[in-house]
DNA sequence: ATGTCCATGTAATCCGTTACATGATTAT
DNA sequence: ATAATCATGTAACGGATTACATGGACAT
């Protein structure tokens, strides 16, 4: 139930319109959260509804017009009062390991190779990571605002790099089973 | 959507009722795929009615009867079919990071603390399960059956140390910002 | 007395996913 | 020609959470 605090977020740091909010829960904070472009619109609604955001339509030509909202300051109160509140922890979901756990009743060959798109695609994101690290956080120069999104950045890439790391003692451990 | 697929998994163990079921799935299984007893009911119902389940109540005296389930045949080879399929990326939701990226507009004494609860939420739980390992798995005499469950485990293990650490980094540098 | 364990579920609500829908602009 | 990008949404379905509901046994 974190999604409209997490547009609420997006928006201290500028309005924006539904379509650049679905795009960065589609990165940056999107790394934490996710959301799909159909979510991002329906919150919309509802914030709006609440009071917590404001909506106005800018014409434009050629395109289809874009709609801006903009934190108010109910809104802003609303996130202070959220951040308070303790916080659960996120709840674990991964078919792949159900699969490891089964490993009896599994075809092997196609786990083995799971397992191997897996870490592919944790190296994938450990790239994007270290990419947005190095383009825009420079160390030396970070504001508060900045140091935040640092700080969870930096978790991000080591939490990718321990994923590599065990999936493939995972996949070394298996090959002494059977190999 | 791998509830039933993770439900037909326990049953390949033992033969369960709903409520070991919601058991385990609060705890082994559970340390990678959680689900509430609710869920697991009306999972259990419509397993049933897809025939990849069987039922049958045992009488108690003094207690609620049970309703047994067993994986059938064609249960089982549904289990084959899914291990087979590619499985996505877990999805990624985390309150506590949405907060930290959100530094700037967020009550940082309270933020100090919910990191520190979670720190020692991922202690009980690295404790947890160091535990069962320690009692369960004795690393010499390990069948086929239980190694899966075994390497799942280990990685559960290293996981909760890699958040331990990389969480009391987040720590040391909030602290070094405005300490 | 109070609470926890056993054991089953229903109902309401909310969150997430998939599919559908439109329509101009720009790049290959 | 084909596809992607910009920009908005609706509708239907299914998964997850919260609350409600029952009722005996047993421990403190």
């Amino acid at each position: 139930m974190a999604l409209a605090e997490a547009i609420l977020v997006c928006l201290t740091d500028r309005p924006m319109s539904g379509y650049d909010l679905a795009k960065t829960f589609d990165a940056s904070i999107g790394f934490f959260w996710r959301a799909s472009h159909q979510q991002v619109y329906r919150e919309l609604a509802r914030l709006r509804e609440r009071g917590l955001v404001e909506s106005r339509e800018i014409e434009q030509k050629g395109k289809p017009n874009r709609i801006i909202h903009t934190i108010t300051k109910t809104g802003k109160e609303f996130i202070q009062a959220w951040s308070v509140k303790p916080c659960r922890m996120p709840s674990v979901k991964d078919e792949l390991l159900v699969k490891l756990y089964a490993l009896d009743d599994v075809d092997m060959p196609a786990l083995r190779e799971q397992l191997e798109v897996r870490v592919d695609q944790h190296k994938a994101k450990m790239d994007a990571y270290l990419r947005i690290k190095e383009r825009f956080y420079d160390k030396k120069t970070l504001s508060r605002h900045q140091k935040g999104k640092y700080i969870a950045l930096t978790m991000g890439i080591s939490n990718q790099v321990e994923m590599i790391t065990s999936f493939e003692k995972a996949i070394t451990m298996l090959g002494e089973i059977d190999g």
